[in-house]
DNA sequence: CCGTATCCAACAGGATACTG
DNA sequence: CAGTATCCTGTTGGATACGG
């Protein structure tokens, strides 16, 4: 049952992603996977973004409770190049204790909205995936 | 104009987002997200996918020359991970000199759709990306 | 509270040489 | 042709200490 993506759709797909090749540089290597990977590849930044459309708008501490195992070197470090990206903005109040509250823009909701689908896509996929692996690793340990 | 993603769209989201989150584990980590960059963080597992959707069936070195800049050992070692998880099969022909093809399997072409609406998004979001970027380094330049 | 600065270990991945 | 095997470097990111 799980042998339908349809036919076509697929088709219809490869066609796209031809256009998509084609119509670029050919092949000398552009490709907007290669920036999404720079920027989103890393180990924290689609946790942030997830967190952070779940969350609201959050402060700084609030965050890094939430995303189980961020040292605050990294929090800093990514929420800094989000908020450069322009997928977050970030607001300081002048008080003491400080208090710095982060939140996704309409450019990082729209992101969220991909990576909401990739995440609903890897949960429904992941017991196929550990079945394969672990059929594989069946088949490869002599 | 880019001010759309709909208030009630992203309030939607948020509660899908709080039942995923709620619904699992809760707060000890569990996150489908993380096994997605375990599996497709790297740099070229999901340039491959994108290839092989590209191509179809596809022989070891046709691909290699598709994915400009990837070494031998690499694309060995990115196909073996894909091939482990269900993603793409591979079939060797007892000829002389040998010859392998790799194909995406319908769980990979299912990955491809996701990786495709990401790469969709990536290459409409690229300028919105680029000026926030260029007007960050702007403000923070001293 | 919200960072920055410094140091350092682990690992991804490139270059190269060799095989069935 | 399609890989292994080995070596070696650059980068990622954790731990720790300190600052506004």
């Amino acid at each position: 049952m799980n042998i339908t993506i349809a036919e076509n759709q697929m088709i219809e797909l490869q066609k796209k992603i031809a256009v998509f090749f084609e119509g670029g540089e050919t092949n000398h290597g552009f490709c907007p996977i290669k920036d999404i990977l720079d920027r989103f590849g890393d180990k924290w930044s689609l946790l942030a973004i997830l967190n952070l459309g779940y969350l609201g708008r959050t402060r700084f501490n609030e965050l890094r409770k939430h995303i189980a195992g961020i040292s605050q070197r990294m929090l800093t470090v990514t929420l800094r190049s989000l908020e450069r990206d322009g997928l977050i903005s970030r607001q300081v109040f002048a008080e003491v204790p400080p208090r710095v509250e982060y939140e996704l823009t309409s450019l990082g909701a729209g992101l969220l909205l991909q990576i909401w689908n990739l995440a609903q896509w890897a949960a429904q996929s992941m017991d196929e995936i550990l079945e394969a692996r672990k059929r594989y690793d069946m088949a490869h340990a002599e």
